[in-house]
RNA sequence: GCGUCGGUGGCAGAGUGGUCAAUUGCAAUUGGCUGUAAACCAAUCGCCUUCGGGCUCCGGAGGUUCGAAUCCUCCCCGGCGCA
C-alpha cells in the first residue's frame, strides 16, 4: 500500500481535464487544488487556522529554506512538520532542486522585457559581494549534487539527491519531490538536454534513497520531476522516464514566467501525454490563473505557486476583471469590494478603498489582507475548475472566464 | 533692538566659485513579480522636446566674476542667545 491514492473521480469529454481525490494520510485533497506555498513552514502572512476559510487544503514547504533554518533535524524532533506548524492537513515539500535554478543559473538575472539581458554579474546588491562566490552564483551543479552558498549567512552547503530525500524525511511531509535541476526555458538543447538527464540520473538515486527507509517510505509519498525546458522530443522523454520509474505521482519541472516568453508552459505540457493515466500531477510554480486553466485542461491537477503571497504582499491583487495594483491612486476612494462578487472573508467586510490606504501607510494588515484574498482567489478558481469538470463543462468555465480576465 | 546661525526642488536634508536641474532619504506616479534570494525590485519624479537638446532654477533684489546655489551688499523670513 502506498501513502497515498488518487482516483479520478470525473474526466472532460472534450479536454485532459479531469476531477479527483487525492488521499493522503492527513486527509484529502479535491482536485485541481491550488497549493499554498509555505516556503518556511509558514504560508506568507497567513496563519494556518485560516487556510480552512480561504480554501487551502494543502501546502508546500521548502527543503532548502527549512534546512538552513531552522534545521530539519528541529524540525524532526518537532514531530514533523504538521506538529511543527500545527497543520493537520496535507503537507507537501520542494526538494530544493528549484534553488539549484535560483541560486544558480538565475542568480543576478534580472531578465527583464525591457532590455531582455542579464544584468551584470556584480549587479544584484541584496547580498554582501563576500556572499558571492567568484562565479558570480550561489549554487553550482555538478553530476553528483550541487553546492550551494547560504543567501543567509553565505556558509557552504551540499545538496545530493540522497541528502535532499534524508531532508525531506525529516520534514515529514506527506509527499515530497525528487531533487532536480530546474532549468530556464529559454537555455539552449544541450543544456536543457544535460539537465534532463542528470534530473533522471537523480530520480533514480531519489527513489533508491526513499525505498531504503521502510519507515519514510510507508508514510510518505514521493513524485518525480521532469524537465526538458521547451523542446517537446525532451519534453516527452522525460515524460516517459520518470513516469515509469515507479514514483507516486509527477511533478511537472520547470520555471514558466513571463519573462522567458508567453509559451513556455503551452510547451511543455503535451509531456503529459506520455504518463501514465492515473497518474497525479503536480504543475511546479504554476500559478497565473489563465496558466492554471491551461494546466488543468491538459491534466495538471495541483498548482503551487507564490503568486498569491508575493503578489498580495507587494500590492497586486486578483480580480475576475484581472489583476490590479492597490496601492495605485486609482483606488484611493474606491469603495468597490477587491474583487466584486467575491466571497473571501476580506471583500466580505472591507473595500479597495481600506486595502489601499493599509498599503499606502504600510500597515501589515494590507499585505495580510491581500494575500488571503489573492489565495481565496486562486483555491477557489480551482474549485470552480473542479466543478466545472464534473459537470463536463470545463471548456465553457475556461472560456467564460478569460472573456473577462485581462492578462498581462 | 543687538548678536548669532540659517533660508536649496512636495518634505527632510547634502552641496558652499565651474564637473549642479543640483547627492541621499521620504513622499508621489507607474510598471514588474509563476516549485519565495522578494512586506521586494525597477523606472519616472522643474518646464518644453523632433529625445540631439532648449528654457527656468537653490528666500528677494542688486553686485563681483569669463562663470554664482556657493563670494559681497541691502531687504524679507525663521531658530537660538542677550536685552
Amino acid at each position: 500500500m502506498r501513502p497515498i491514492s488518487f482516483q479520478i473521480e470525473k474526466r472532460s469529454t472534450v479536454s485532459l481535464a479531469r476531477a479527483g481525490v487525492l488521499r493522503t494520510l492527513h486527509g484529502d485533497i479535491k482536485t485541481p487544488a491550488f497549493v499554498a506555498v509555505g516556503t518556511k513552514a509558514d504560508v506568507k502572512g497567513i496563519q494556518t487556522a485560516q487556510f480552512s476559510e480561504l480554501g487551502v487544503q494543502t501546502l508546500i514547504a521548502n527543503t532548502y529554506h527549512l534546512y538552513l533554518s531552522p534545521g530539519s533535524e528541529l524540525i524532526e524532533r518537532a514531530g514533523g512538520l504538521h506538529k511543527f506548524m500545527g497543520f493537520d492537513g496535507p503537507i507537501m515539500t520542494d526538494s530544493g532542486g528549484f534553488q539549484v535554478f535560483s541560486l544558480g543559473e538565475g542568480f543576478g538575472k534580472k531578465v527583464s522585457k525591457f532590455s531582455g539581458e542579464q544584468a551584470p554579474e556584480d549587479g544584484v546588491a541584496v547580498f554582501d559581494e563576500d556572499l558571492a562566490t567568484s562565479h558570480g552564483k550561489l549554487a553550482i551543479v555538478d553530476d553528483d549534487g550541487v553546492t550551494f552558498t547560504s543567501h543567509i549567512d553565505g556558509s557552504l552547503h551540499r545538496f545530493t539527491p540522497e541528502r535532499s530525500v534524508e531532508i525531506q524525511h525529516q520534514l515529514g511531509g506527506d509527499i515530497f519531490f525528487a531533487f532536480d535541476q530546474c532549468t530556464a526555458p529559454t537555455a539552449t538543447y544541450e543544456f536543457q538536454k544535460e539537465a534532463m538527464e542528470r534530473t533522471h540520473a537523480w530520480a533514480k538515486r531519489s527513489l533508491a534513497a526513499h525505498r531504503q527507509n521502510i519507515d519514510a517510505n510507508n508514510k510518505q509519498a514521493m513524485y518525480g520531476i521532469a524537465q526538458g525546458g521547451q523542446f517537446d522530443d525532451l519534453r516527452r522523454e522525460s515524460a516517459r522516464t520518470i513516469g515509469a520509474m515507479g514514483f507516486d505521482g509527477f511533478g511537472l519541472g520547470g520555471s514558466f514566467s513571463k519573462k522567458y516568453g508567453d509559451d513556455s508552459l503551452q510547451s511543455a505540457l503535451h509531456m503529459l501525454k506520455e504518463l501514465p493515466e492515473s497518474m497525479p500531477v503536480h504543475g511546479l510554480g504554476v500559478g497565473e490563473p489563465e496558466d492554471i486553466l491551461l494546466g488543468a485542461e491538459h491534466g495538471v491537477d495541483t498548482f503551487d505557486c507564490v503568486v498569491p503571497t508575493r503578489n498580495g504582499r507587494t500590492g497586486g491583487l486578483y480580480t475576475k476583471a484581472g489583476k490590479i495594483q492597490i496601492p495605485n491612486a486609482e483606488y484611493r476612494e474606491d469603495t468597490q469590494s477587491l474583487d466584486p462578487g467575491c466571497e473571501c472573508p476580506v471583500c466580505l467586510h472591507h473595500d479597495r478603498r481600506y486595502v489601499h490606504h493599509l498599503f499606502r501607510t504600510h500597515e501589515m494588515l494590507g499585505p495580510i489582507l491581500a494575500s488571503m484574498h489573492n489565495l481565496y482567489f486562486l483555491t477557489h478558481l480551482t474549485s470552480q475548475i473542479r466543478e466545472a469538470i464534473l459537470d463536463d463543462r470545463f471548456t465553457q468555465f475556461r472560456d467564460t472566464f478569460l472573456s473577462v480576465y485581462k492578462m498581462r
